[in-house]
DNA sequence: GTCTACTTTATAATGATTCTAAAAAGGTGT
DNA sequence: ACACCTTTTTAGAATCATTATAAAGTAGAC
């Protein structure tokens, strides 16, 4: 299994929930965003097996610490995440309340004039919403 | 007060407590962010007196939905609202837990190239977090 | 003042997320 | 394989922001 050494890597042991739950988050060709429910029914309907909650839980943010997921910035009562971890922005459909990536390119460069003291930009997120 | 008029034209009765929680968010010169327990300190604060949980809750959906407040995007455990309705991004000093104005000036124009079919932007939000 | 629709309020319900602590599993050394 | 220790999983409970409920209060119209 590929995502064994990537673990390891991560001083993650490599269990069989966690590879499970790689091989759902990380197998497509696309990448894709998702709640943890979404996540749930996800892993049910492709694999077939049930892994609890928490622990769903606690895997996605271990993930997300590893910079292996990312948290999407947006107004839901869910937390959504996002396996296309490279710097891009996201358009939010109010209607549909759908997620759609936006690359880098698609958006020009964006400058940050101002500065604040002792800190640094450690991302730039745009949320495009959308609406009919 | 000068309230009045603002609420009736938006097809809000004037009440008490929504003269109230007017004064406190917009009589100040600065602009601020907050969630809705700031907000109930704040008023309780200003002027020592005790509103609902429940009609802050409604006051504040009502001001949203009126444009009066805006939500602003944010990944936190709570709703984070904005008195500036003004078109603007926000620094987010995850250190700190702090949000900081950006002025459109102070980021540059930001030009959407994707184009969704049927479907107008609403707004564009900027997002920029800082680490020490 | 009367009437009605809107508003406030205390309280309960909801639901996403986190916590707990006991059982299970991984990894290391023997 | 076994013992040992640490990490992980798990069911269930707890937390807490937010929303719903429904009864009492209030604003505005006549
Ligand atoms: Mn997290
Ligand atoms: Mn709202
Ligand atoms: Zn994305
Ligand atoms: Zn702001």
């Amino acid at each position: 299994m590929k995502y064994i050494e990537k673990l390891r890597n991560s001083g993650l042991r490599p269990t069989k929930q966690r590879l499970q739950i790689c091989q759902v988050l990380f197998n497509s060709k696309k990448t894709f965003h998702f709640t943890i429910n979404d996540l749930k029914k996800k892993i049910e309907k492709e694999i077939n097996i049930n892994i609890s909650l928490a622990t769903i839980y606690n895997t996605v943010h271990a993930f997300e610490n590893k910079g292996y997921l990312k948290q999407i910035p947006i107004n839901s009562n869910q937390t959504y995440f996002d396996t296309n971890v490279s710097d891009h922005h996201h358009f939010y459909d109010l209607n549909e309340g759908r997620l759609i990536d936006l690359e880098n390119s698609d958006v020009g460069p964006i400058n940050i004039k101002k500065k604040i003291n002792g800190k640094k930009i450690k991302s730039v997120e745009v949320l495009v919403k959308l609406e009919a």
